[in-house]
DNA sequence: ACATATCATATGACATGTCATTTAATTACA
DNA sequence: TGTAATTAAATGACATGTCATATGATATGT
């Protein structure tokens, strides 16, 4: 097997073995992964129309529609019309949307945390590097550069 | 944004825009990354039994039934009942079904090409061994293992 | 103003992934 | 032997991801 062909295997692997694991640890929450990262997004960024939460989810490319439609249906996130312009939907966390953004925000510590043991820091920092250049012009690539981008205001 | 968080982000972005390319360089052949991954699988297995099949597979977890009935119903893949244990199924590949994993295995070269362009072959190491060590003890990793294991015979 | 192009969402269709449950076959063992 | 435990598959249920298409709203050009 080519080393190629196995970092191919290993990055699948590591999505679905990192997606388990966080989908375990999010399951006495009652939400999924992707459900997850809706939640942690819009706490960072409300109000947000749902095509600009759509450009920083790396879980889903293009407007997520359905997968936002699960969090208003349970209670966690609001619609409203854009006065402005009444194509673009509005998204803000209700008040148990932003409880639930704080627990998964813990949750996500220790996935941190368990990353953090296994890889020493400059490991980290050489793999992010490499696959940031594979992911170079990418949606997905896009996506993180705009959630790290406001990281810290 | 944590070091950590950016490595699973980068993951979870790398495996879907993989995938995507993956899917659009398959679309003439009309068949899924994860039914690629069968029939490349059992090109180099058949005969297999469907558990072992699934040991193999990085793209999913435990016994791929559902996978395999679509590429049963597409005739690329035969079922037949193990003589010996009539639990288990014994899957190997049609004609077509053995064209067809050629196919495959010509796009997986230019994706890896693909890889090969953006990333040193030392990186791609590097890359492999840290991500191997996430993955250890894992299925997804023990499937990688059993993959690499008989690459050569 | 009107017709057209573009844009933001929503939705239908399809194939996964995951887990729990069911079914049939085989093993283990009292 | 007779029964319980285990095993291999299949299947139902649910939530995604992806793409194509539909719908309604806005911008553009004349």
């Amino acid at each position: 097997m080519s080393p190629e062909e196995e970092l191919r295997f290993l990055i699948l692997g590591a999505q679905r073995e990192g997606n388990r694991q966080f989908a375990s640890m999010l399951a006495p929450l009652k939400l999924t992964p992707s459900q997850a990262e809706v939640l942690r997004c819009l706490a960072e960024w409300e109000p947000i129309s749902l095509q600009e939460l759509g450009r920083r989810l790396v879980c889903e490319q293009g407007s997520p529609s359905r997968l936002v439609s699960a969090t208003v249906g349970r209670g966690w996130v609001v619609r409203r019309e854009n006065a402005g312009d009444r194509r673009q939907v509005i998204l803000t966390l209700s008040d148990e949307g932003r409880r639930l953004a704080q627990s998964v925000h813990a949750i996500e510590q220790r996935l941190h945390d368990w990353i953090g043991e296994r890889l020493a820091h400059s490991e980290i920092e050489r793999l992010n590097e490499a696959l940031r250049n594979l992911l170079d012009g990418s949606t997905a690539g896009e996506a993180i550069a705009l959630r790290k981008a406001d990281a810290g205001t």
